[in-house]
DNA sequence: TATTGTTATACTCTATAACTATA
DNA sequence: TATAGTTATAGAGTATAACAATA
């Protein structure tokens, strides 16, 4: 009677379950980048000119303001991002990933997805896709739109 | 050329998204119950007498067996759940949930099934129950066996 | 006056280790 | 000696608010 756990019908533990898993196995490839699996998404995002500013970048990748300042000092100690001044609006910073920056990103992203293979590994092939494809859909959509600077839309950044 | 965000290839973003947009949605509902989503998830194993240990449970939570200790010392507190020394072996506690505190249970799932939708609502129908689905296969068979206390298994508790 | 980003402070959460009681 | 649980302490992580520069 004790065969299916009443925990499992809870759409948070699941998720839960599921994502400390993945951080877990992210851990040992993004041990050694500044920020973690945080610093990752902004290296990212810097690497693909999605930057506008640390306020917009910060709320799209769920972090505080301050919190974004920490990160991105790290990164930038490290060489591997860029901070200046928005010739259009000079309260805020336009961050670029350096050349070293760039490399790293792709290293990282190289084993990343040795980890999302793994993470993902219990489901068949088309599973895993499956469940790519739901998430992201539902990541996209329920965070803000696809336009990463629609926010403020003063100009397409 | 901005129109895919890089970031929304990461399986970690998408994963970290959902997880935060969920834990945000259920705070309304959960705000007022001790330890939040986890008190629910301790009271719910209480409940259907899945607490056969702190540790096993804590295991299968994914906490640390003293956050699970204050864990309950709040749900105790507040009259939910029970603890008591098992007979069988007088270190370990067996946890139970009280009347109150199974009403309380079924009050809660009951309002996390439409905050579950929500969080769902920009998937269609068929979506949402393959979402459900494959985070469930994935949680339950990353995690340990079916069998709440397969671990240690002197006794199936 | 409002906003971007920074800094400083305080707070919460979590992990570490020491302790008790049982085995 | 080893384990379940508790307690105390310390550390990391996070949020709050005050500040500087620009709009």
């Amino acid at each position: 009677m004790v065969s299916t756990p009443a925990v499992e019908s809870d759409l948070g533990w699941a998720l839960g379950v599921v994502f400390r898993g993945y951080v877990r196995a992210a851990e040992g490839v993004l041990a050694d980048l500044p920020g973690g699996p945080r610093g990752y998404q902004v290296l990212t995002s810097a690497t693909a000119g999605e930057a506008c500013s640390q306020q917009t970048l910060a709320h799209r990748l769920g972090l505080d303001k301050t919190v974004m300042t920490y990160l991105i000092d790290d990164l930038e100690r490290s060489g591997l991002v860029e901070r200046r001044p928005d010739p259009a609006d000079r309260r805020a910073r336009l961050l670029s990933a350096t050349d070293v920056g760039k490399a790293r990103l792709a290293e990282t992203t190289e084993s990343l997805r040795g980890v999302e293979e793994q993470v993902l590994a219990p489901l068949a092939a088309p599973e895993r896709d499956l469940l790519r494809d739901l998430l992201r859909k539902l990541a996209t959509r329920q965070d803000n739109p696809v336009d990463p600077c629609a926010e403020a839309e003063p100009r397409p950044c």
